[in-house]
DNA sequence: CGGCCTTTTTGACGATGGTCAAGTCGATGC
DNA sequence: GCATCGACTTGACCATCGTCAAAAAGGCCG
């Protein structure tokens, strides 16, 4: 709770976005270096968030937007029967908290798989920010498109795929996005359990647990627990891609 | 092709957004009086769209962000299998295109399911009117975190319930937005196929089929070719809240 | 190390919904 | 009217994946 907020820290990281070991990623390298700089001044560089803490409630009205720095993030939604709807898993460089630019309040949750530390900005500082820059609007209206294609692109895999499938994309598409982190693509470990996994995929515990089994007997990844390592990367992207899908192939018109 | 753009038309149809029917559903209402000038200045209005024609295919650089002003239009997404996927139905007053904000290219494709008229801004206008008006930009950014709440919604839908409760769910969604139009929600013609719908839900046409023939048997609709009759909303809510979820329902951490 | 609890794996079984196939309905054209 | 073509419906069968159950593997704490 104490946690450090502004001002320097003992951890060795720099407090500029320009020297920020994630510039590259990070939204903050697409505005101009003036509004960066007014970035710099409002953001709280945050550590010490706990396995399990949450960043928001769907429902809290927003007040930050955060570049997650180190760790993963769960978000997730709950569904007016009290079920758990699990959205995404954010990475460091991900930005949290752009679905509550609809309502101002957040539609879904978010909550820390493991230790993380963040930057946090202010709702209001960023959007005074937001009403004066165009360009801050521009780069805001992309990052959320970007996230709506990725909602569009679960769709398919929820609906339309079998298990094998779902999995085999879901590996892939995790061993991508360490790869633009610089960071292993083969030996990873899941942050995230089975449940949520499942629940992420619209598959059972049991199923991702067997399907991850069927992979591992097939020589196409190795696993243990929570470590995953890729053994043979073709034949994992022939899965998500050929696998013949089962439901729904009309032809486009 | 050589339809009205611009100029007078021979339908009795005003030419300001002040007067327009559709402006309590449309983005117009929510921007300044100004601002709603200049965009009377530069919108095209098309009339003769017929079913079948695309106002926009994947990838293609959009070239104007649209209204609806009558009839319907389905949005799909080839997949690189080149399997169609059918991500919404715009009605009346929607906007169609802001798919295109993240890359200027469009997402996805957009057909006339019947003779349909638009209100067409071009682009560059559009552009032009979004780096002067922040106000503009914040409604934008509503509107696309919108249509991303409702991708969300689907996810819930297609990936996660069984065939009665996404039929359910279906109608009861076009039922309400025909509601908010002020058409009967009770009695409507579907503009779509089944085959569209089921892709849209993630099922087969079978299933569509036989699931509507069991909501007639049961009496909760009337069903008969494209046109619908609701006969037991309560029941039809019912299923679509109460029928047990059959996958994933892991409760919130 | 041993007990206790949670997470994960594995097995057996059955229902939902996909597949294949045939039949009905409806619109269009001759 | 009749033929034809596509859209839709219905039926029979069966695979996939969910359900239930139990065992195995980790984690945590004494």
């Amino acid at each position: 709770m104490p946690a450090t907020s502004k001002g320097p820290d003992h951890t060795g990281q720099q407090h500029s976005c320009n020297d920020c070991v994630l510039f590259s990623l990070c939204f903050a390298q697409d505005i101009d270096p003036e509004a960066r700089e007014r970035l710099n001044g409002v953001i709280r560089r945050r550590q010490g968030v706990h396995r399990s803490a949450h960043l928001h409630h769907g429902g809290q009205s927003a007040r930050q937007l955060a570049v997650l720095r180190s760790g993963s993030i769960k978000a997730y939604q709950v569904s007016r029967e009290g079920d758990e709807l699990v959205t995404g898993f954010y990475l460091p460089g991900d930005i949290i908290g752009l679905d509550a630019f609809s309502t101002g309040e957040h539609a879904g949750s978010a909550v820390a798989l493991e230790e993380c530390r963040l930057c946090e900005i202010p709702m209001a500082d960023f959007n005074k920010m937001l009403g004066e820059s165009p360009r801050l609007n521009q780069v805001m209206l992309r990052l959320l498109a970007e996230e709506m294609a990725e909602a569009r692109r679960l769709l398919l895999v929820v609906g339309r795929l079998d298990a094998k499938t779902r999995v085999a994309l879901f590996l892939l598409s995790l061993s991508r996005r360490l790869e633009r982190r610089e960071l292993d693509p083969d030996l990873f470990r899941l942050s995230m359990d089975r449940r949520d996994i499942a629940n992420y995929l619209g598959l059972t515990i049991e199923t991702v647990s067997r399907t991850l089994s069927t992979l591992q007997r097939d020589g196409i990844i190795h696993v243990r627990g929570k470590n995953v390592r890729i053994l043979e990367r073709e034949a994992l992207a022939a899965l998500a891609q050929l696998e013949d899908r089962p439901r729904s192939r009309q032809a486009a018109g």
